[in-house]
DNA sequence: AGCACGATTAACT
DNA sequence: GTTAATCGTGCTC
């Protein structure tokens, strides 16, 4: 038996509402080309469903840019905005479904050394609290973009944890869609592990 | 070819 | 709380 499994596609081929609450806890792997690894937990995630959904890329119909959004669930959707930051989202549901959830935070693991080097005159708390961070202190930008994490042999991927408890989980409005019409706007498609609750999520960890 | 803007961050007041 | 930074993207001309 291995010690871990990752998570395989028909964990991301389901409603993305449910693959964003079921993300937190499960373990976010970046193997990089050097074969350093680097991991953190998922504390945060939000939820991208459809080109019905306005807050969602896709709704402007497929581009260059969105177009992974439309393929097969368990890719890697990263993309670029702001001028200088990159986003990691994972693709969900069935293929030809723009839809998928946006990490938004985690908590380091391995790699520590690397992540700090990356985020550079931060605290520690600030390494991987936003979705642009946690892609800095990854490594990850445009070449991770359509990565399969489902496939053998993959530089990301998501491993395998124990479920976390509703009772650790907070679900609110999406962060960011200011110019966002309602509903859209206010749909509480944001999960995160509870602030307080991170270093529990932690103690339980056994390697 | 030009333009407005963004699923943010860090550094301000 | 406010705002500059910075450029790929998608749209208009």
């Amino acid at each position: 038996m291995p010690r871990s499994s990752r998570l395989s596609r028909s964990f991301f081929a389901r409603p993305t509402l449910t693959v964003a609450r079921r993300l937190l806890g499960q373990r976010l792997v970046r193997i990089e080309p050097d074969g350093a690894r680097l991991s953190g937990l998922i504390l945060e995630a939000e939820a991208y469903v459809g080109s019905g959904d306005l807050g969602c890329h896709a709704h402007v119909g497929r581009t260059p840019r969105n177009t992974v959004m439309w393929g097969p669930a368990g890719h890697a959707y990263v993309y670029f905005t702001y001028g200088m930051h990159w986003m990691l989202n994972v693709v969900t549901e069935a293929d030809g479904f723009p839809a998928a959830v946006l990490l938004r935070a985690v908590l380091p693991q391995e790699g520590l050394g690397r992540i700090r080097r990356r985020r550079a005159g931060q605290l520690p708390a600030a390494w991987t609290d936003g979705p642009a961070k946690l892609c800095q202190a990854f490594g990850l930008d445009r070449r991770l973009n359509g990565h399969d994490l489902c496939a053998p042999g993959a530089s990301l991927f998501i491993e395998r944890r124990p479920p976390v408890s509703d009772s650790i989980v907070s679900i609110g409005p999406r962060v960011g869609l200011n110019t966002v019409p309602e509903p859209w706007k206010s749909k509480p498609w944001r999960f995160r592990i509870r602030p307080d609750q991170a270093d529990s999520l932690a103690k339980e960890v056994q390697g």
